[in-house]
DNA sequence: TGTACATCAGTGAACGCGCGTTCACTGATGTAC
DNA sequence: TGTACATCAGTGAACGCGCGTTCACTGATGTAC
């Protein structure tokens, strides 16, 4: 599939950096060849961000859903899906490799018209998703006083972002699981019983 | 300064989308009367990135012996020392402009020599100095159990950069500060007196 | 079963453009004697 | 104080290259009658 080839290409290279040429050489065809599937450069950045995004989307979705079928209660099932979350992280280099993608290309391309909305759309359906179970969590265990959930729910968001980003710099996989291990206490003990 | 003007550009563009036209332009001189200055386009990466750097040093530097002189504590200087950062951030909007072209730049320039090294430099130095506080502050107040002082300290790394990124994409300045916040609160939860 | 036409998945040559870079040159300012 | 030379801060024309894009064309496969 193109867009595997470009999406690995992206990945060490960012969007920006790498060429049609290129990426028709790796495909083994000619350069027009590779534009009769997507009829401009910009057209292959929205479509290589599009397929991230839904894969992220129903990786996270599927993670949510086992979840909640492994355990009821909402707290519980939140906990867990973190730790879902950081064995996909660990076990599945695809999976680190959609998000940095997304979050490199968001970056240097956001003049396309429509990348933008595409990462904002991911990031605000995201952040709903988590403030919603964490409002769900709220309402069967009363927070530690001064407890935001929106605020918590926003600080998976950076810690996510900013763990993918500095554990690619540092090429250590271990970084952002270490990270999750920390605001999963920071998470029940936010909502700890009295 | 040209290197200001530079920064501007990289920070709404990313580096690798600005032209040496476009800056010369800027600048009001000719393309060559900007090469006179940096003898190539990676020299002026390598010096905008060296700039940001070192700006970025000398103000979290400044920072800390800032935090040292209101408070002989080393915990309570170190929340002192994010409160300070958190304001920064709030109201200067050139110390956040710092962080996001060297965030934007290292990403998608670190192929020339030199970038990524500066990149990992100053992510290992920030590492470092937090790990230090983190360990003086250890010494004084036993940790609650399981609190990790390296992956807290890290932890300021994924929150830091994570929500500089995320509040740049949201266009909200407030975004980090909040997230500085509940930081703020764990680091005192992790070393509060039993 | 044969023929006609349409679609698919490309090819390959050519294009114009903008990029970073080079180079010979220049006029203003500074320094030595 | 004048002259010679050096350095500084550029200019402007030209360059080669690689980029994304266009376009006319092609051979293989599918579909209608």
């Amino acid at each position: 599939m193109l867009l595997r080839l470009a999406e690995e290409a992206a990945l060490e290279k960012s969007f920006a950096n790498i060429s049609l040429d290129e990426l028709a050489a790796a495909a083994g065809i000619s350069k027009s060849g590779f534009l009769y599937h997507f009829k401009s450069k910009n057209d292959l950045a929205l479509a290589l961000v599009k397929r991230c995004t839904e894969r992220q989307m129903t990786m996270l979705d599927d993670m949510f859903l086992r979840a909640d079928e492994l355990h009821d209660d909402p707290l519980h099932s939140y906990l867990i899906a973190i730790k879902l979350f950081s064995e996909m992280i660990e076990n599945d280099p695809s999976f680190n490799h959609g998000f940095l993608v997304n979050a490199y290309t968001f970056q240097d391309q956001y003049h396309i018209k429509g990348i933008r909305e595409i990462g904002l759309g991911l990031l605000e359906r995201n952040r709903g998703g988590i403030i919603a179970r964490l409002k769900r969590i709220e309402k069967k265990y009363p927070p530690q006083e001064g407890v935001d959930v929106v605020v918590l729910a926003e600080m998976t968001l950076s810690i996510v972002e900013g763990g993918m980003i500095i554990s690619a710099l540092m090429d250590d996989r271990t970084y952002l699981p270490r990270q999750l291990k920390i605001y999963r206490n920071l998470i029940s003990q936010s909502f700890e019983q009295a």
